[in-house]
DNA sequence: CCTAAGTAGTTGCTAGTGGAAACAACATCA
DNA sequence: TGATGTTGTTTCCACTAGCAACTACTTAGG
């Protein structure tokens, strides 16, 4: 009853387009149920296969696929989009672990470059063996490749115009 | 380079299919994106015209639909898969901003309804407002009915093993 | 050279989040 | 009636992330 109310306001209230918007609303929120429980399930995965966190992924991708497996601190920031203190406590947790550590940046003597260890980089490796393997298993097999294509293309259209709003269109 | 040492990693260990699961991967790493940039907007937009959160919008919308507006504590929890504790605290900030009040469950002396107030409901509505207009003028135009039908469909079924993986299939 | 201004990174502080476990009030069943 | 389970709250704890202050360094301008 309240939902319908909720259609019914939707179909007068809004001016643009009568029918079709509501129905493609509903892609967006099966998208955003799907990134929900995929991602639960990779946290789980995750932790039970190396005992590391999701958060830690996107610091590690970054110093993996840069020259020499390092980066400057400011530069992995902004990479990851977080703020400096930020960064500077997770990559004390990593120095922690003994996957990354710092090391000078040559000729600034205020700069301090975050390095992979060896073992940083099998971390590394296990992880994103993880990842991949939990998007092989739980989302390929549910888009054939002309779907995917559809998807990819969709999404790419969606976060372009997304972060030209947020001011850094890349 | 390292990215490659990772496509053909990818090749060379995953026996099922060969070539296409890499590319079909790209199509999930887009969706993260726009999910992440679109949700960042969505909080700027929601702050900016409602001055309340996006973790307020669960809880409100299950709510708004529920028979009287009201639920029980436990009900509410489960709807938005969250822990009791989680719960009564949002229901704390929520009370304390007005838009919700707690009653008697009536019959079980125990039990405890959060029910929207008034300005609850109001408070709902322009919150859903804004919520659809993000997503009309930033997914909407990104995707044609078809195309919207096909990642509606995909992304269901993405949900629905993902779920099952976590032990509530639904 | 020396000072002023700017930048890189860290740290203290603060507010907030969320789970686990302990707890009080009540229900249900024997 | 007591034993057991349930509901919701609370306490405690660990963690997160931003802001602002701070140190150490660089660069520009006199």
């Amino acid at each position: 009853m309240s939902d319908s109310d909720h259609s019914r306001r939707s179909a007068t209230l809004v001016p643009m387009p009568p029918r079709p918007t509501n129905e493609r609303r509903q892609a967006w929120y099966a998208a955003v149920r799907a990134h929900g429980a995929l991602t639960e399930v990779m946290e789980q995965r995750l932790d039970a296969a190396t005992g590391m966190p999701l958060g830690w992924y996107d610091v590690l991708v970054n110093l993996y696929l840069a020259p020499g497996h390092a980066l400057r601190m400011s530069e992995l920031a902004d990479a990851v989009l977080m703020s400096r203190s930020w960064l500077t406590r997770r990559v004390d947790q990593l120095e922690r672990a003994g996957l990354v550590e710092r090391c000078s940046a040559g000729d600034d003597g205020r700069g301090v470059r975050a390095r992979l260890t060896r073992e940083g980089k099998r971390a590394y490796l296990k992880l994103e063996r993880v990842h991949s393997s939990a998007i092989d298993s739980h989302f390929v097999p549910c888009a054939t490749p002309a779907e995917a294509e559809v998807i990819e293309r969709v999404m790419n259209r969606v976060a372009a115009i997304a972060r030209r709003e947020l001011g850094r269109p890349e």
